[in-house]
DNA sequence: ATAATAAAAGACTATTTTATCTTTTATTAT
DNA sequence: ATAATAAAAGATAAAATAGTCTTTTATTAT
C-alpha cells in the first residue's frame, strides 16, 4: 500500500505533533526513531524531506530538533502520502494500465474506484492533530 | 497496491481466460505479452509461478501454451493475488507497526480496516470469468 | 571565541523488485 | 527418428527502495 519511506512519515508525523503540543521541547532524530521504532539514519533522511516540504520543522543545533505547530497538525493524511508516495495511488491504474479511467476503463475500474475515493476521503479528513489527540488518549499506539 | 509482478498477473489470467474460451487453441508467452502489454521474459516467469499454483494450466512443444477450464475461470481475484503478493496487505498494518489490531490498534487502524474489507470483499466476489466476459463485451479493455 | 549539539548533506551499501537472456526439457507433427 | 515448437529453468543484469555511515553547517550555551 505505502512505502516504508511513507509509514516512517506518518509515524513520525504523528508522534511529532504529539510531542510538541505536550512539550515545549524540540524531539530529535533518535528519540523519534526509537518512538517509532524504525532505522535511525534512514529516519533522518526522511524528516529531511518532511522538513523541505513544510510538514515538519527544525532547528539545528542545541535544544534543536523537530517540531510542528498547530497548523502542521491539521494537516491531513492525504498530504503526506502525496508528497512522500505521490498521487499514483489515487490517480493511476489498480492494473498499471497507462490508459484507464470513466471512459475506457481496465476490467476492475468500476469496482476498485469506489474503494479508492473512500481511502481517498479517509485520508483528507484525518487530520494529524485528531491521531496525536487518539495518541495521548492511549487508545492508540505507534510501537510494540 | 499490487507489485508488477501481480498487475501483470491478474492482467494476464484475464487475457489467458477469455481466449480460453473463446477458442480451443491455446495462447504463447509471446501473445500474451502483447496484449496485455508486459515484458515477454518477464511474463514468462511470472506465467511459470501461476501455472506451479494451479491457477493457469500449460501445455509445453508445438500448440503448447496456456490455457484455463472454467474451474479456474471460477477463481477470485484475491486468490491470484495472495498467490502472487501474499495477504500481508489484507493482514499487515498499514503503518507498518509489527503489532496492530483491534486490541492494540496503530492511529488509523479504525479508519482503514473498513476500507481493507471493503477491499478483500470486492477481490473475493470478483471471479475471473466475471471479468474475462466484460473484456469480451467490449466495454473494458487490458490496454491503450 | 569556543566547544558542544543536532540537523543537513553527501557518499555509500544492501536488499528487493523488475527485467532480460540463455539453456534445458517436454511434446508433437513430420 | 528427427526437427520444430513452446514452456521450464537457470543465470544475470538493471532499477528502485531501504538502510548506513561520515562530513558539513548552523546554532547556542558557556
Amino acid at each position: 500500500m505505502f512505502s516504508k519511506t511513507c509509514e516512517y512519515s506518518i509515524r513520525a508525523v504523528i508522534y511529532i505533533y504529539k510531542k510538541s503540543v505536550e512539550s515545549e521541547c524540540k524531539v530529535s532524530v533518535k528519540d523519534i526513531a526509537t518512538n517509532i521504532q524504525s532505522p535511525e539514519h534512514f529516519t533522518a533522511k526522511i524528516l529531511q524531506i518532511l522538513s523541505r516540504q513544510d510538514i515538519i520543522s527544525s532547528a539545528k543545533g542545541p535544544n534543536g530538533g523537530f517540531f510542528m505547530d498547530v497548523h502542521q497538525g491539521e494537516m491531513n493524511l492525504l498530504e503526506v502520502v502525496k508528497a512522500i508516495d505521490g498521487s499514483r495511488l489515487f490517480t493511476g491504474c489498480v492494473l498499471g494500465l497507462s490508459k484507464c479511467d470513466d471512459k475506457v476503463p481496465c476490467p476492475i475500474h468500476a469496482q476498485y474506484k469506489p474503494i479508492r475515493d473512500k481511502m481517498n476521503l479517509m485520508l483528507s479528513s484525518t487530520t494529524i492533530e485528531s491521531l496525536a489527540t487518539k495518541l495521548d488518549s492511549g487508545l492508540v499506539f505507534l510501537s510494540k
